[in-house]
DNA sequence: GAGCACTGC
């Protein structure tokens, strides 16, 4: 018989609560059961009247949730019970209890404005502070002012509830009991030196001296990561006689998805299996059978610059609340031990949550949201956390220069057509400029490329020239028109395929991600619709297929530059560009086709520092284009400056 | 001549 979940045993309390309570902070640790339960309380309490959103911050976690509360009430899914994802509904006008992502309740809120069709709001996993949990917390919290009948749920995993309950005004926080198992924790005594290294030790030691049971071990990259398999694989020759072997697999988002899936696989016989992950282990994907973990204690953050319009990806050390998550990794099916490479001093000076998302990152999204939502005070607004005033001032800057707001900072027509795509602010103003000028056909394929992660991947060295070779002749049909060009001719190739066999074996040789590839088809005609949806009056014809294509080319990259103004720079001697707006030295990254070109000036989609300022997605423009296009932005960035 | 964590509409 299934085990009683420990939530289950405070039922009525929790009941009394919720009826008492319109606002409610619950902490409940993982296997708590709350996710399932608690929206089952609420609909059983209110004899099935009530109306439930739980949100979640990913897809998957919204699926699967839904499923399990359908199959525990012995519902068909998408009746009583289902969820809300994008390019997915499985629900209806009769739903009772609907699982959505956090980004679908926003846009619901967006475009629907009050909510009206639920009676209970639930906001699950808020201490993860996604931009968009945290955006949904300040919107309801005006929002419960006028809809007196709406209820409102916070649920956290962590003990930072008392954040969330000074927000609304001291409401009650009640904790339930998670159940897992006990998991010993060790410290090393004196800091590594090498992480690689460290990890390879701890889990040969592991191996050779604890029972069986899978290695779970959490590095910051792709680079550790490929090491530390490397030297395991070399290794696990040379172990003792009479012990098992050892199997290591490598875990990252930019993994081809048959290898990842090479982790959830059983192996035969009297093996161990040790999985180096990077965070992606922490909350995304659960692997059964891990009995053990080793922490190397950092990740990879992805930090703004918004005085530099640079993203940062910095090798950081994680919070308190990572740890802890990390460990429990080794206790959810059996008792497990966890081995911290770092010292508990080390651990002592660990941060206790993450930083909100909203804190580093571009926030010209929320901002943008906030106007859209009729927000004319966006300092003002109650921020769950408020981004630093000149993140908020650099947005405000960034979204006027799109001309999504006014001189007034008033949201214009445009920007409320821009806020309600779903693309970040400047790719919707290369969209909404491309509709005008009658080429969004061509422009859609390139957006919807831009907005999939991991479309393109790295291929393994020993496999790079021959990817590259049959890479090339897209890129020679580009004409050195640059990678966003690049881009289209891939989706068009892959289109003009007839089978998915076809397109599949394709994919494989260049080492294009297929399922990505699929993706940006779902992207491309979703956008599409809202596209001829939001301008029904303005129909123009487009004329994407009729012009000639080095004519068709410069006319892309156009309506790029009105998205990407501030994205420019200019060739120095030798083969750096620097920056129109700040001045920054930056390289063309030597994945692009403009790697070894040498054009007077670029543009370019992402400016990112790993080991250098690198550009990515970059195409040649010509000076002339930038002067007719944004003449202001050019005459003021290059008065001052050294040219 | 790099090699980049993760997620959402």
């Amino acid at each position: 018989m299934m085990q009683r979940l420990p939530i289950c045993e405070v039922q009525t309390d929790l009941e009394k609560k919720f009826t008492k309570n319109r606002i409610t902070i619950l902490v409940g640790e993982t296997g708590s059961g709350k996710s399932t339960q608690i929206p089952q309380f609420i609909l059983r309490m209110s004899n099935g009247t009530e109306k439930i959103a739980v949100t979640q911050p990913r897809r998957v976690a919204a699926i699967n949730l839904a499923k399990r509360v359908a199959e525990e009430t012995k519902t068909t899914l998408g009746q009583d019970v289902g969820y809300t994802v994008r390019f997915q509904n499985m629900s209806g006008p009769n739903t009772k209890i609907k699982y959505l992502t956090d980004g679908m309740l926003l846009r619901e809120l967006l475009l629907r404005t009050s909510l009206d069709q639920y009676t209970t709001i639930i906001l699950d996993e808020a201490h993860e502070r996604t931009i968009i949990t945290d955006l949904l917390m300040g919107f309801l919290k005006t929002l419960l002012q006028t809809r007196v009948n709406l209820r409102l749920i916070v649920m956290s995993a962590t003990l930072d509830a008392d954040r969330f309950s000074r927000f609304f005004d001291g409401a009650e926080v009640l904790y339930v009991q998670g159940r897992r198992f006990p998991v010993q924790r060790y410290f090393l005594s004196k800091p590594v030196e090498d992480i690689v290294d460290a990890t390879v030790r701890t889990a040969i030691q592991i191996h050779s001296s604890e029972p069986m049971g899978d290695i779970l071990a959490f590095l910051a990259g792709q680079e550790d990561i490929d090491k530390v398999v490397d030297t395991l694989n070399d290794m696990i020759r040379s172990l003792p006689v009479g012990l098992p072997e050892l199997v290591a697999l490598p875990l990252y988002a930019a993994l081809p998805p048959q290898q990842q899936l090479k982790v959830f696989e059983k192996v035969p016989g009297n093996k161990r299996k040790i999985i180096i992950a990077t965070n992606i282990a922490e909350t995304s994907l659960t692997i059964s059978g891990v009995r053990y973990v080793i922490d190397g204690g950092t990740q990879k953050v992805k930090v703004w610059r918004h005085d530099l319009g640079l993203d940062s990806l910095l090798t950081m050390p994680i919070s308190k609340s990572n740890a802890a998550q990390r460990m429990g990794r080794a206790g959810r099916e059996a008792a497990g031990k966890c081995y911290r490479l770092y010292t508990e001093t080390d651990y002592g000076g660990l941060r206790s949550q993450m930083e909100p998302e909203v804190e580093r990152c571009d926030v010209s999204f929320p901002i943008l949201t906030l106007k859209l939502a009729g927000v004319t005070d966006v300092l003002g607004w109650n921020w769950l956390e408020r981004p630093s005033k000149a993140a908020i001032m650099s947005a405000l800057m960034q979204l006027y220069t799109l001309k999504a707001l006014d001189d007034e900072g008033k949201i214009t027509e445009l920007g409320k057509k821009m806020a309600v795509l779903p693309l970040p602010p400047h790719l919707s103003a290369v969209l909404l400029d491309a509709y005008q000028k009658g080429i969004a056909d061509a422009v859609l394929d390139i957006v919807s490329c831009l907005s999939i992660e991991n479309l393109i991947m790295n291929p393994h060295p020993d496999k790079r020239d021959e990817v590259n070779g049959k890479r090339l002749p897209f890129i020679t049909a580009s004409g050195g028109m640059g990678d966003l060009v690049v881009l289209r001719n891939y989706v068009q190739h892959y289109r003009s395929l007839l089978s998915s066999e076809e397109k599949k074996e394709w994919c494989k040789e260049l080492h294009i991600n297929y399922r990505a590839m699929s993706n940006v088809e779902d992207v491309r005609k979703q956008l599409e619709s809202y596209l001829k949806a939001g301008s029904a009056n303005s129909k123009s014809e487009d004329k994407s297929a009729k012009l000639g294509p080095s004519i068709l080319n410069e006319q892309i990259i156009q309506c790029f530059l009105t998205g990407f103004v501030s994205n420019t720079a200019l060739r120095l001697p030798g083969k750096t560009y620097r920056t129109i707006a700040g001045g920054q030295n930056i390289n063309v990254h030597p994945s692009s086709s403009m790697f070894d070109k040498k054009v007077d000036a670029i543009m370019y989609t992402e400016y990112m520092f790993t080991t250098k300022a690198y550009a990515r997605n970059v195409s040649p423009i010509d000076l002339q284009w930038l002067q007719q296009i944004a003449p202001h932005f050019l005459s003021r960035r290059t008065a001052g400056s050294d040219y």
